[in-house]
DNA sequence: TGATTGCCTTGATCAGGATCAAATGCGCCC
DNA sequence: GGGCGCATTTGATCCTGATCAAGGCAATCA
């Protein structure tokens, strides 16, 4: 770590912790060299802002480690998060410079830049990283129109339950495999943050986690750290259909 | 017109409608041909089902002329639209065989379709068509996110007022130019299929729908058929940044 | 012509979550 | 140890939109 804790970043995409799952996944040896030309990273504090919304931005990115939030403000106040960066997340856009949405640190957050115009480049003339970007792309459509169904339907109970899971769920590897026992984890997110991507209030996030503590689904031994006793009771509570089952 | 009043496509990429702006728009004389080969066309009368959640799709398709809807449903009945295909809008994910949404024609409808395997493969061979799908997925994927704001934030005569400013906008060809006089068009979606979009009843639709006509926002002429007297009025009600202004 | 059906409107009432307001708890900095 | 700032909880009340229930209207059909 170094002056604010921060930095600290492979400097080698080689040993990079997100090598396999990021934009330059399909990349063989040139190209990753290509990339490693064009590449900087930056870090930043929890609750740092990374750009704003409207801003120029000269690069794309992938986040390294820690998680980004993008959000949406409307002029009288009203904030809507509309996406959440884990590791590996890409933001940006090619072809587009002016930032359409708040990008903030939700925790404290490395990511590695691409200077635009030669990403653009590579974007035309080597297939490997469209390809990835493409399926990505696609991952994250899904995973809006998923939260759609979740902003338009669901009630302040589901809401809560549904976004616990998805945590639960990435924070375990747990994929297919209901795990047996229980899991735990940190809450990246304040309830203020919970509230503006859930689309309440904050008020309302507290009250609704608290009623899930008090029916066991879940447990809230320090701030921050959630206990889910048994992962299946937390997805009955999501709404959503009780086998996740889709093949491919 | 042909049995069903439906029918009479364009069998020629040539005269194609979308041609400039669906999937195949990059794709030079050779790269049509081959898609030629794979295509084929469907038509759908309005309410008909294009395929279940859950159905096994061997096509990926354009749609062509018509609207078609992508509609999420929990297992206790409640629906919530995650998509609104309009004509060169692409339905279909290469690599997926699974259906995730129910589609359904909005409007009697017709789609290009394209057999799935040598559409996959020709996304790999061919950078053109990749390309383009990007470009279209981030669009979605925009559209998407601006839909979670509308969701997640705005009050039900706002998500009305935001409804009809798309399908406005839509129809007359105004992109920037706030055209000056009134502007007029058709529903192409009944009440229960706005409220399925706009994540609200059919009856508090109907009631923001005569509030809005109430104070001279819109007229309801004949059934369906929506005047727009003044853009402007109707896009304050949206509560959205009074300049829609981004650059690229 | 009258019945049926689908779509829409309207009314009465209810309730889930928002709003307003205050208290609590916790870490941190003097 | 005291005071401050922040996140969170809790309470009281309000209000928007949901729910339940009729009724209207136009097109289609017998």
């Amino acid at each position: 770590m170094s002056v604010h804790g921060l930095k600290l970043a492979p400097q080698d995409c080689g040993d990079c912790p997100i090598r396999h799952r990021a934009v330059c996944s399909r990349c063989d040896g040139p190209e990753l060299a290509r990339l490693e030309e064009m590449k900087y990273y930056r870090s930043f504090e929890a609750g740092q802002n990374v750009v704003w919304s409207g801003d120029r931005m000269d690069f794309v990115a992938s986040v390294v480690s820690g998680i980004a939030s993008l959000t949406q403000t409307m002029e009288d106040g009203r904030r809507q998060m509309v996406g959440l960066l884990l590791p590996s997340d890409f933001v940006g856009r090619p072809g587009r410079v002016v930032a359409p949405y708040d990008v903030t640190a939700t925790t404290d957050l490395v990511m590695c830049c691409f200077r635009r115009k030669p990403f653009e480049e590579m974007m035309v003339t080597t297939p490997h990283v469209a390809q990835r970007l493409l399926e990505m792309t696609l991952d994250e459509l899904d995973a809006a129109r998923e939260w759609m169904l979740l902003l338009g339907r669901k009630t302040a109970r589901e809401k809560i339950a549904s976004l616990l899971a998805i945590l639960a769920r990435r924070d375990t590897g747990l994929k297919a495999k209901a795990a047996k026992g229980p899991i735990s984890f940190d809450l990246p997110l304040t309830r203020e943050e919970m509230a503006d991507y859930l689309g309440l209030t904050l008020e309302t996030v507290s009250r609704q986690m608290n009623a899930l503590k008090r029916d066991g689904v879940v447990e809230l031994a320090e701030r921050r750290r959630i206990v889910v006793p048994n992962f299946d009771r937390l997805a009955e509570e999501t709404g959503d259909d009780s086998d996740g089952g889709f093949l491919s």
